[in-house]
DNA sequence: GAATTGCGTGCACAAGCGTTCACTGACATA
DNA sequence: TATGTCAGTGAACGCTTGTGCACGCAATTC
């Protein structure tokens, strides 16, 4: 039977994406990767790199895909557990946030490619940014009654405000990460209550 | 008398960094600059660049201090638009709007080592935003009473919103800058009616 | 006019890169 | 058991890279 091959190949396929991650930090991004030092720590030849991906840049999309995937799961995780009650808001901050810390290298990669040099990269990165932004659309008009179009403008908004923390929360301690979480749940507040008051603005010009 | 060297050092050091500029688009940035390619863009030997900068770094530091001039500029243009009265918001967004479509290879340098690989290039860049942040602060406590720490949430809020919008606009048609432009005009209003009902929120709390 | 300074040069080097190629040998298939 | 497949290999290629060095030559200083 087909299976120890093909489980070996898959080894050695996480094994170079695992390197590539470990290459990446904070001093040394995806762009000044190289194809055979990611070999080299992958424990293979770098000829036989091409027999997992064609490019580097292959790795890298598979690499943001993984990022991105997580992340929702993520917070699609947190945002069950909140259905018991408790504040939606804080809860999905709070994940954001750990998930920021406890995966630095994933999302600075998001982070850098997304204002990256690779129209690929950067469109994969936004597709991800989507995905997420949907996701809260989707919560905001099927539990809290938004209209679609004022949903989408707050999601967006906070999106923007939540990933950019994420940003500053790279480089900060962990008690300036506490600091931004708080401040951050303080303006995601306030973009919420901006969008009430805007809804509730919208019907009165209705009737 | 001195003068006929020096100036001649001048503007091969302008021709360096204007070498640097031209080097930077969508598809090539800061990280991928090679010593060699500019100093070939400039019209001098490799060798000559040492006469100028002492590294890559050194050249990268001045184009960041130099965006970062322009963005400065940008903020003195815009309060002279707000002087001669209309919407402030309309006029700060769109004034911001334009800069990023007319300064983008300076935009996206600021961009890209925001999130980059060296840390001093992010320290450098995170001052320029937050001397950005500090005057829309100044403006709303002098002119819309705010007290100060909601004001800084707000404006933190406002300039993260803003700069994250021009990220997008970089890779955005012409149309599609203009949909942005009012999308943003939009969230922008949305936080700051948040930051209104929070205000008498705080007041009411009080009495 | 002679001496000094310093920008720009051409050559050379070692190191690293991505990629090609023909190959080996363990596994899969029939 | 014979045959085919294919992940992994090592040598070799043509490049580009940053940088050291000694030198020329024009502007400057004395």
């Amino acid at each position: 039977m087909a299976g120890v091959r093909a489980a070996q190949k898959e080894k050695t396929r996480r094994a170079l994406i695992q390197a590539a991650m470990n290459q990446l930090s904070a001093e040394h991004g995806y762009a000044s990767l190289s194809l055979r030092e990611v070999a080299r720590e992958a424990g293979i030849a770098p000829t036989s790199f091409y027999r997992h991906f064609q490019n580097m840049e292959e790795l890298g999309l598979t690499l943001v895909d993984e990022g991105g995937l997580a992340l929702r799961q993520l917070l699609r995780q947190s945002r069950q557990q909140i259905a018991k009650g408790g504040s939606i808001i804080r809860a999905s901050v709070t994940t954001f946030m750990e998930f920021v810390a406890n995966n630095t290298a994933i999302f600075r990669l998001l982070l850098q490619e997304k204002s990256g040099n690779s129209r690929e990269f950067r469109l994969a990165v936004q597709r991800e940014v989507e995905h997420f932004t949907a996701e809260l659309v989707d919560y905001l008009v099927d539990e809290q009654d938004f209209e679609r179009s004022l949903a989408e403008l707050q999601a967006d908004a906070i999106v923007r405000i939540v990933f950019s923390v994420g940003a500053d929360a790279l480089d900060a301690s962990a008690a300036e990460r506490h600091e931004l979480l708080e401040t951050t749940i303080s303006q995601v507040r306030i973009v919420a209550r901006g969008a009430a008051v805007t809804r509730t603005l919208a019907k009165s010009a209705k009737s």
